[in-house]
DNA sequence: TGTATGATTAAT
DNA sequence: TTAATCATACAA
């Protein structure tokens, strides 16, 4: 994700875990109604749907699937390259290290918009992905809907017995291609 | 109009 | 385990 701040300043991270959510499922914000707050998540995919959590954070979405079907994908961390590890581990602290709120929701995610998602600058393999049931949650636990990247140390939580590896300097190939 | 509840986080 | 903090949903 990249996001060009009115400065022109880039600011970017490698997405290194998320979750889906679904219509189908009780803990999908559209699963019960179709209302003012969620209606982004009802629109096209390719948009952001950021909406305030607890009060005090926010969380950063990217609407998936087909209009009038709420799907999206929860972006839960970040790993920034010259930055601490954890500075964008969870989706409180990532909506927070890049400044996205609510008026940021519906917005496309395109680079015209100064926030946008590139193709993922190194190649994972499956092996290299871990999945597990979704976090925070009180209903539908049992879907195994997060994944996230095995070896980063920027996740929010590591499953039990989840080795990690160092951080590979690969994935961070822009800083590598400038050097 | 009143109250309970989060797709969280940091501190105890 | 709990407080912080507020938009939303739902009951009354």
């Amino acid at each position: 994700m990249v996001k060009r701040e009115s400065t022109g300043e880039l600011i970017w991270g490698v997405i290194v875990e998320t979750e889906a959510y679904s219509q189908i499922e009780e803990a999908c914000h559209g699963y019960r109604r179709r209302s003012k707050s969620n209606e982004t998540l009802f629109g096209s995919p390719g948009r952001f749907y950021v909406y305030l959590t607890y009060g005090i954070y926010h969380c950063v979405n990217l609407v998936t699937g087909r209009k009038d079907w709420a799907n999206g994908v929860l972006l839960r961390s970040l790993a920034m390259p010259n930055e601490s590890e954890r500075i964008a581990s969870g989706p409180g602290l990532l909506a927070k290290r890049f400044g996205l709120d609510r008026s940021y929701d519906n917005l496309e995610a395109k680079e015209a918009n100064n926030l946008w998602l590139t193709s993922k600058p190194t190649e994972f393999k499956d092996n290299q992905i871990v999945r597990s049931t979704r976090i925070g949650i009180s209903q539908a636990k049992n879907l195994r809907w997060r994944w996230y990247l095995q070896a980063s140390r920027s996740i929010s939580k590591r499953c039990k017995g989840d080795a990690c590896p160092p951080i590979s300097k690969a994935w961070f190939p822009i800083e590598r291609d400038r050097q």
